[in-house]
DNA sequence: TTGAAAGCGCTAACAG
DNA sequence: CTGTTAGCGCTTTCAA
């Protein structure tokens, strides 16, 4: 096919070919029903004539595609990139497409994608919310559209989820801060509308009351407009000038804690000796800042194969049954939390808990 | 539409609003040629039955689709997913969507991908090869697709591309090692039949050249399969091993030089006493690494924004001219190339060249 | 083993 | 303003 010509058809295949369009739509899909000679014409005429079948026409007739849907928050955050690797690495198996969509969590973009994801008749989707209201969710399903939950605590047993426990990842970051000292702890948090960011706060003030401290006392919280480094390194002043003066700083995910890591050093704000951090999520990088960052670990990429997973037998298994899988956090103890000294920073490479 | 039924087609809304298919396409299309009582009655009608129009159909009519394809070498790598958010946010004004896939450099995947975007019919392809050939590009574009080359530097005028002078980004990484005195030095790169990587190659040699030495006497290269932290961290060993002893170590990219530093941190060699690092991208976490990371700036988003311009233009305008554009690679120097001193480490914010 | 023909859901040209 | 109709490219019966 050159520059400039219409795009070849499978009937202008089987002209070439010298056989009927149902032949060589044979070829295509049961080459076994084909005579080994036609079936070689048919298929150097594919050849010379460039022709690639239409997903749409496929699609049309089959009334279903080859994609499955992956909603997520960030796609520069590595903790959405690698979750979607999982997720991926599954679907590649089946054969399956992987569509990537970023809300950058925005519930109209969300919408938007979603529609987009329901115009193209994805097969499933696998989404971690923008908002609370799980409202874009419930419609999908209605369609009869197989869902699972992303990286997304729900109560509801009526549709698949794999989350970690945050309430339990909040409460290990702030047990941590307030074991070291911390009476007055600044919490870099997204929208309470997303479920995370509410049960970390959750968690954090557990933590603190099940030290007899008071949170509405200890935690000024800092409501990002979403949780991205950009937004981590613009509220440093703000966070500099607290009356409250915070010793701690726990951040809703490691990107906030890259900002806010980055926006001290340039204020020329030491950590931790004047501020110590803990981030969340424990992804790559977090071990390699300066100072290294404290944090709590997610097993990322398990939980996209496992949502993967649950999707895929949603979508093919009619005696599927609804799970929600639940993962552990785990506490990663680095250099940005640790007070100082001869042993201090550097020395230590991360101890769990 | 509840759960097990057949999705509703235009006709299903026809039927309810009492009107004929044909209009209901037409208040989906050019609303304003419906009567305001007919449209509201079908517009409820497409509420009542939950009707989501098909893109397959949508397609197989118009001849091709509303998006455009991406091919990148790695999405977990953020120079890639900051080049797409500007592709991204160039597509959105023109109401297309994009999709994103990652070839991890293997040939074999990109060659997966593309035949996967040309059954979409996707509009163009914007795409970083994962080999030197350029066949598969080839093929699309004598199949007359739009193609831009993203970040990929072509003697070819052609061609739409975008890339940045990487001979001229190696050199600079080059004479800045060696100016402070490395005559020994490592070089992780990638595979040479990815052109970047062979380029900043390149630049590194004729830096030595240009300094009156030996590029094969003084620099140890280490090609690593992929340029991603996971090998950046595996090479470490090897590298402590060389009988070469190299002083200093410059990486492809980025990634890898965050993987070299915490596999140097994990077997407590000193960066940069023992040895001086430089990246390459200067992305979003290079500042912030423990040390913070030497390393050679590329104008990232603005890569990606004008690159989704010119693919815009080469879709859309009759007239279109292929443009081979050109940005300036920038020195970033920091504390991971840095001598030690009472100044040093720290102090130190990052100083373009 | 191959061919003919119906139809997937939609748009757009045309007729009324 | 609304309805009728011919395909878009393909898969899949059903006949030959």
């Amino acid at each position: 096919m050159s520059i400039g010509a219409r795009r070849p058809t499978i009937r202008d295949v089987a002209e070439r070919a010298g056989v009927s369009l149902g032949t060589v739509s044979n070829v295509l899909n049961r080459p076994d029903r084909v005579a080994l000679a036609t079936r070689k014409r048919v298929l150097d005429a594919i050849e010379e004539t460039g022709f690639v079948r239409s997903t749409a026409a496929y699609q049309l007739r089959a009334g279903k595609s080859r994609s499955v849907g992956v909603v997520i928050l960030d796609v520069s955050n590595p903790f959405f990139t690698e979750m979607a690797r999982g997720i991926e690495d599954v679907c590649r198996d089946s054969d399956l497409v992987v569509v990537l969509c970023s809300t950058d969590e925005l519930a109209e973009r969300e919408a938007r994608y979603l529609r987009l994801l329901v115009e193209q008749r994805v097969q499933g989707v696998l989404i971690t919310p923008a908002g609370r209201k799980l409202d874009g969710v419930e419609r999908l399903r209605r369609q009869g559209m197989p869902v699972v939950l992303l990286d997304s605590r729900t109560g509801r047993r009526d549709i698949c989820a794999v989350f970690v426990d945050d309430v339990k990842g909040g409460e290990l970051a702030g047990r941590h801060l307030v074991e070291a000292g911390h009476r007055r702890i600044a919490f870099l948090n997204g929208p309470l509308s997303i479920r995370q960011c509410a049960d970390r706060r959750r968690g954090l003030r557990q933590a603190l009351k099940r030290a007899g401290l008071d949170p509405d006392r200890c935690v000024s919280e800092y409501h990002l407009g979403a949780l991205t480094a950009t937004q981590g390194e613009a509220v440093v002043p703000k966070l500099l000038a607290d009356p409250a003066r915070p010793t701690g700083v726990f951040c809703a995910n490691d990107v906030v804690a890259l900002g806010l890591l980055s926006g001290l050093r340039r204020l020329d704000s030491s950590t931790p000796e004047q501020l110590a951090v803990v981030g969340y999520d424990d992804v790559r990088f977090a071990a390699m800042l300066s100072p290294s960052l404290t944090s709590v670990r997610q097993p990322i990429y398990e939980l996209g194969r496992t949502a993967g997973r649950l999707l895929l037998d949603e979508m093919t298994n009619p005696d599927h049954r609804h799970q929600q899988i639940l993962f552990e956090p785990e506490l990663v103890v680095r250099d940005s939390s640790s007070p100082l000294g001869p042993e201090g920073r550097g020395a230590r490479r991360g101890r769990r808990r």
